[in-house]
DNA sequence: AAAAAATTTTAGATTTGTCTAAACATACAA
DNA sequence: TTGTATGTTTAGACAAATCTAAAATTTTTT
């Protein structure tokens, strides 16, 4: 098995090698982990003796299939926690991911699927990501960033692409939480904060915030 | 906070202190750990040093308020997460140690308590052992091992002092769970088995058996 | 009470994961 | 195309937890 520093690294390089096509940098790594790019390379050499990580000195890493199996695994563990916290334990949205970060290293696939199976298979998790199922596989949706949509654009809440406390409540306070129907009525060129139409009201938020919120786009 | 390593040694000091009152030995935690007497010699220092334990060279050890209070708080997380197991995800009772191994090291207090809650405050977990309250304290019982009964005595079975899937499992086919009510019909002087009484059906049970049993008695 | 046996501790290595400082490689700019 | 900045790797050290082999202590037996 691997270790819960190895499954870190995988579960990290997973998630920067959604942004790009190209290899992850040892950099990157160091700052999702953190931790110094000295100990990355270590670790680096390391995933890719096990055959987890395609590494080519100075020119970054991409998973194997095996690698990417692997971290995909954890990411489904990590998001049905959540679920169960959310839904079972009545935890909120921004209290559940540090206990999600222990509890995803768990090791036994039948808990895996109980769990599943007891949650009645949720698709997404309580930040609207999307949870793979036992193969691995992603139900398809298109998302789009706030920040990318245009002046009179409607929308669904789907998502929220940052996780601490801060943000989450932030948005808890605006009203702003997974399902809400929101619309576009101004772009301000100053700072880039826009003006949402949510249920009647009309609510100012900065560009910040709309950088890290997922709307449903058909 | 404490490592896996620290705190699986604590509880491994706890349990072995049940039996006696004296200090426990290097060598009984070496066994309970499946380590070397040398690398438990080395964490006893640790241990002594964090104040978790009294320790004299070559005299055994005791566990201080601070290692008791943190032992039963993992005894609590191990015994809730493995009624979980049982009650919500459906797991057997010979399946659950393994995995509550793993589970009894995630940390947050909130979850231990809303876990509680959620499984409406057990009072035993699955094998018949007691949790302990937010507070450590246990509900006083009286057990006795199904091997110190003799002839003639009933009880009713509420628990186990062995926990591998292979015994579980023999139980469970002889028909010996938790609740069962049981009568000794007679002890042989050979071998030290003994025939049950169980529910109109007489059985046939080892010594071996009859140490691992816990029975009710009043 | 001395010898033998059992138990425990020390000494010295090893593995895993980390770090700082220095060397090396690549990218990019003048 | 040479120099500089950025990014990455190596070298060497360190802390945690483990091990084997040898030394020290305690207990048991004679
Ligand atoms: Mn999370
Ligand atoms: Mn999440
Ligand atoms: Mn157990
Ligand atoms: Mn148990």
């Amino acid at each position: 098995m691997h270790s819960f520093t190895e499954e870190n690294y995988l579960k990290t390089i997973y998630h920067l090698s959604q942004f790009t096509a190209s290899p992850v940098q040892t950099n990157a790594i160091a700052d999702g982990m953190k931790t110094r790019p000295a100990s990355v390379t270590d670790m680096l050499k390391k995933l890719s003796d096990k055959q987890l990580i395609d590494y080519i000195k100075y020119q970054g890493v991409t998973l194997t299939e095996k690698g990417k199996t692997t971290a995909v695994g954890i990411v489904r563990k990590h998001r049905l926690w959540e679920v169960f916290l959310v839904e079972k334990l009545k935890f909120k949205w921004d209290e559940v991911h540090d206990i999600a970060e222990e509890l995803e290293h768990i090791n036994s696939a039948l808990l895996v699927e109980r769990l599943d199976e007891f949650l009645g298979f949720p698709k997404r998790d309580p930040h609207g990501d999307l949870i793979p199922d036992q193969n691995g596989f992603f139900e398809p949706v298109q998302n789009i960033h706030l920040h990318e949509m245009s002046c009179g654009n409607k929308g669904v809440i789907i998502g929220v692409s940052e996780y601490s406390s801060a943000f989450l409540k932030h948005l808890e306070r605006l009203g702003l939480t997974i399902g809400i129907i929101i619309e576009i009525k101004e772009i301000a060129d100053y700072d880039g904060s826009v003006e949402l139409l949510v249920d009647g009201r009309k609510i100012n938020v900065s560009r910040e915030v709309t950088q890290h919120i997922l709307i449903n786009y058909k």
